[in-house]
RNA sequence: GGGAGCAUAGCUCAGCUGGUUUAGAGCAUCUGCCUUACAAGCAGAGGGUCCGCGGUUCGAACCCGUGUGCUCCCACCA
């Protein structure tokens, strides 16, 4: 068969991807192994695959496979997160393109479009995973809103009532008003904006003149101000206690309270109460038993619907329906037309914005369902306990401070939102607003009998809550129920997956998802969820910004495999991931694994081309021993190594690692030193160990680059088995005295070869080779393959310098190079000077060191024993320049 | 405002318990090679105030203090 000059990929790809899911390879049931479980972390259900995802999903895939190799029993969980708000968003989108309005439509039939939706978009970046070679067990796929996983969330919600974790209550809550709909805590982003900080005046309510000027960034809500605020220690304001100010535009009067909470060095250290729509201010409202006046409905559109009591003016009347930021500027221009617009300065302050819509977020009184947190974190400390101790191991280590500081701090949880797309919180409702938790409606109505003591009917009937939970309220089960462990608790799936052994996200998600599933883990199985959390940085560009449609600055991941290949994507962006640091994305980090496939593939290539022959191959044999008994060391010097690496998640390193193995130590050392001479035959011995190390080099880089190496695998021999599925062989141990003599191979071979570029002796060039050694033996077994990599003739060896040669030495030995080409004298001589200096400065400093009292009377002796040995390396070395040195006079 | 982290070659990073030569790797750069698997390659080379300052120590890239500059997280002083 003739083999193309390139690796080619996308065959490869389709071909090694189908052929391992007809074998089911990735599929896992119980057995007597030891799992090894990682659960995906659930991508949005019409998300497409981007960078972020391409970094999660390659590492969840190399553990696995590594895992899948050592014998383990490996299972990892696909599936998507019905994503709320996210969902619900683009299907109201692409309703309006339609030209359907969502408020047209009944929940049902809403529902209806976004089941379509689902069913047409969502699951595409399955797909797309699968293009990356991720070798999940797809017949394990689950949705948060499968049936199952559906009245898992509502008995999880029904039971958390019950236990009176849950609790339903009129608060103030971040409000969406673009999505309409209510946030936890964790759902709003604070950014930094320029705003403009207004002093308004309200005048003394009994004529006295002046007044109290407060500070405000929101003029807009003045028209619901309740009160003012001054710290009872502000001297300023020591008279006005008690007194009453009237509110621009709306004249109510309000009075004058005192409360420690004002900051008086803030503005005019006078604060103006509007308890409906600042938490602090409801916090204030409700100490002093203040009325909240609500003047914004739920898209922050004016209304003067709870202004009635007060007569509104035809003023006030006419800003009904405004928006809160034209009516920011409207009422600025209004209380200025009253004179009372003291001044506006510049103002840098944060607001709040939806992580979904964007819109920025206000804070409303309403109705919502929590999870009462403190109650629940009392009930189960090792949600914290156990992550400080590292029975849950974070990677980086350095989150372990975020997740307590976050939990130290943590408040209740609202998990109701205003949207249909959703699990639908089980509450039911009678005409008075009583209500009764429950699965279903015929459940909903016998609860009602027992707590009411009358049917429901007789009170109107009941009415299901209209709501939908939190999209986090599922996905903090998804450990447990992908394997249906809430819906069918004991099942042998779950008995045996649960606890999952490494969860695999981005840092972003601890609080949202990290932190809730080891909640609901200890809540729900008394178990921690997972035993390591390898957390990722974030994927940036370049320049290190992140990646965002705006910028354009994110690339076509589907167009990087399909250039470079799937093995070069997983590649470049594992190469370039530091562990838990942000990762820079660059798309010469791709050529690079291409380069390195290439590579791979020309390697292949070249022992195929080798003609293995029994006979007469004892010569050969011999010579190539010892480059065998070398790279077997190696090789089990380099698994041990990534061993070490793997189980600290140091996977970036842990490729490196390999890939110079494969590079340097494989095809620039070993396989240069095993090649036959042109169209000679190979020993079978040695080919069929070199195949045999080839075979070891794939598994070690399979979790890494799947395609390539199965392609190798293959090609390199007949196999009725596949890489995919092989079993490792375990590292063994290594002997140092052949490592130490592979090394000093090659850097006599880099030495001569650097002498025999600086002296322009061509490549084709012979040479003879006397070496003077003290120790013989050590070069007698390399010297083939020493003679083979320098094009040398003969080697000998000598007690004495051999003159007119080029000589160079290495540590005290020396090596005298005979050459038919003129010697340039003086440029060698000039180079011997140099080292010559270089090392009398070396010794100067281990002499300084040496001869310093404190430091051989305090240090360690192995550490004085390294100087002395320093110290004679150096001065055998000095006398071996000088003798050189000598001979070229 | 509170907390965490980072600063080492042009770039991205290693450097784990303070002593493995006068600090390493990959990429990029430069020089010479179309040598028989690979020019997406081979053989070589150059490149550093380990952010500044002070301290501890026989000895500091590493430990302590301090300054500077970046990054991230948390917190609605209106």
């Amino acid at each position: 068969m003739e083999l193309t000059k390139k690796f080619e990929h996308q065959q490869a790809e389709q071909k090694w991807y189908q052929h391992w899911l007809d074998k089911q390879y990735f599929h896992s049931t119980p057995d007597h192994r030891e799992p090894y479980t990682i659960v995906i972390p659930p991508p949005n259900v019409t998300g497409v695959l981007h960078m972020g995802h391409c970094l999660n999903n390659t590492i969840q895939d190399i553990l696995v496979r590594r895992a899948r190799l050592q014998g383990k029993n490996a299972c990892w969980v696909p599936g998507t997160d019905h994503a709320s708000i996210a969902t619900e968003a683009k299907v109201v989108g692409m309703l309006r393109e339609r030209g359907i309005a969502k408020s047209s439509l009944s929940r049902d039939e809403f529902l209806g479009y976004a089941w379509e939706w689902k069913e047409k978009y969502g699951g595409i970046i399955l797909q797309q995973l699968k293009k990356l070679g991720c070798s999940l067990d797809w017949d394990r796929t689950s949705f948060t809103m499968d049936p199952d996983y559906y009245q898992s969330v509502i008995k999880v919600f029904i039971d958390l009532y019950n236990k009176g974790l849950i609790y339903r209550g009129k608060r103030m809550v971040n409000w969406d008003p673009v999505g309409l709909t209510a946030l936890s805590d964790e759902e709003v982003i604070f950014k930094e904006v320029d705003s403009k900080l207004y002093y308004v005046t309200y005048p003394f309510a009994d004529g006295t003149p002046g007044g109290i000027t407060v500070a405000t960034t929101r003029p807009e809500t003045i028209l619901g101000d309740v009160a003012i605020c001054v710290n009872p220690t502000d001297e300023r304001y020591a008279a006005v206690g008690g007194k009453q100010v009237v509110v621009p535009i709306i004249n109510r009067r309000i009075p004058v309270i005192a409360d420690e909470y004002v900051d008086a060095e803030f503005g005019t250290g006078a604060l103006k109460i509007t308890p409906a729509h600042d938490k602090n201010d409801n916090m204030l409202g409700l100490k002093h038993q203040l009325k909240a006046i609500d003047t914004l409905d739920a898209s922050g559109k004016f209304t003067t619907e709870e202004l009635m009591d007060d007569q509104p003016t035809e003023q006030v009347l006419a800003y009904n329906g405004l928006d809160r930021f034209v009516l920011r500027k409207k009422i600025a221009e209004d209380i200025a037309a009253l004179g009372q617009l003291v001044k506006v300065e510049d103002y840098k302050g944060q607001v709040g914005t939806s992580e979904r819509t964007g819109a920025i977020i206000e804070s409303k009184l309403s109705l919502q369902w929590f999870i009462n947190m403190a109650q629940f974190m009392e009930k189960n400390p090792q949600v914290l306990g156990d992550v400080l101790n590292d029975t849950i191991r974070f990677y980086p280590e350095k989150l372990k401070n975020t997740y307590r500081h976050w939990l130290s701090n943590i408040k209740d949880w609202c998990i109701s939102r205003q949207l249909w797309w959703g699990q639908r919180i089980p509450a039911w409702y009678d005409k008075e607003g009583n209500f009764v938790v429950a699965a279903t409606a015929e459940e909903a109505e016998a609860a009602y009998l027992q707590q009411f003591g009358k049917k429901a009917e007789t009170a109107g009937g009941l009415q299901q809550d209209e709501d939908v939970l939190d999209t986090w309220f599922s996905s903090w089960l998804w450990p447990m129920e992908v394997f249906k462990g809430i819906s069918n608790p004991g099942n042998a799936d779950a008995k045996y997956y649960y606890p999952g052994t490494t969860l695999v996200t981005g840092q972003d998600i601890i609080f949202f998802w990290v932190a809730r599933m080891i909640m609901a883990g200890y809540e729900y199985e008394g178990k921690r969820p997972f035993k390591d959390v390898y957390f990722t940085g974030m994927v940036r560009d370049k320049q290190g910004r992140k990646m965002s449609k705006q910028l354009g600055n994110s690339p076509d991941l589907l167009g990087l495999i399909e250039q470079y290949g799937a093995d070069a994507v997983r590649f470049g962006i594992l190469i370039a991931s530091p562990a838990g640091n942000d990762l820079l994305f660059d798309e010469s980090t791709l050529e690079q694994g291409r380069n390195f496939n290439n590579k791979l593939w020309n390697a292949m290539k070249l022992v195929k081309m080798w003609e293995a022959r029994q006979s007469d191959n004892a010569a050969q044999l011999a010579d190539s021993q010892f480059a065998i008994n070398w790279f077997a060391n190696r090789l089990q010097q380099v698994k041990l190594e990534v061993d070490g690496l793997m189980n600290q998640f140091r996977l970036s390193e842990a490729l490196k690692t390999i890939y110079s193995l494969i590079w340097d130590d494989f095809c620039s050392w070993y396989l240069e030193w095993v090649k036959p001479g042109f169209e000679q035959p190979i020993s079978s011995e040695v080919y069929s160990q070199t195949v045999k190390f080839f075979d070891e080099l794939l598994e070690l880089l399979h979790p890494f680059m799947p395609f390539i190496t199965e392609e190798l695998y293959h090609l390199l021999a007949e196999r009725s088995d596949d890489l995919c599925a092989h079993q490792w062989t375990a590292a063994t141990a290594t002997n140092e005295a052949v490592l130490q003599q592979g090394e000093l191979l090659k850097q006599v071979i880099s030495t001569l070869r650097e002498a025999r570029v600086k002296n322009q002796i061509k490549p084709k060039d012979s040479i003879d080779l006397h070496i003077q050694t003290a120790v013989q033996a050590n070069y007698e077994s390399i010297e083939a393959v020493l003679k083979k990599q320098v094009n040398a003739n003969a080697i000998a060896y000598t007690q004495e310098a051999v003159p007119n040669t080029i000589v160079v030495a290495i540590e005290s030995e020396k090596f005298f190079i005979v050459s038919e080409r003129d010697i340039d004298t003086d440029a060698l001589k000039a180079e011997l000077l140099k080292d010559l200096a270089y090392q009398q400065g070396f010794l100067d400093t281990v002499m300084k060191k040496l001869g310093n009292e404190r430091f051989v009377a305090n240090a360690k002796p192995e550490v004085v024993a390294i100087e002395q040995k320093k110290k004679a390396d150096a001065e055998a070395r000095i006398k071996a320049i000088e003798e050189s040195l000598q001979t070229l006079a």
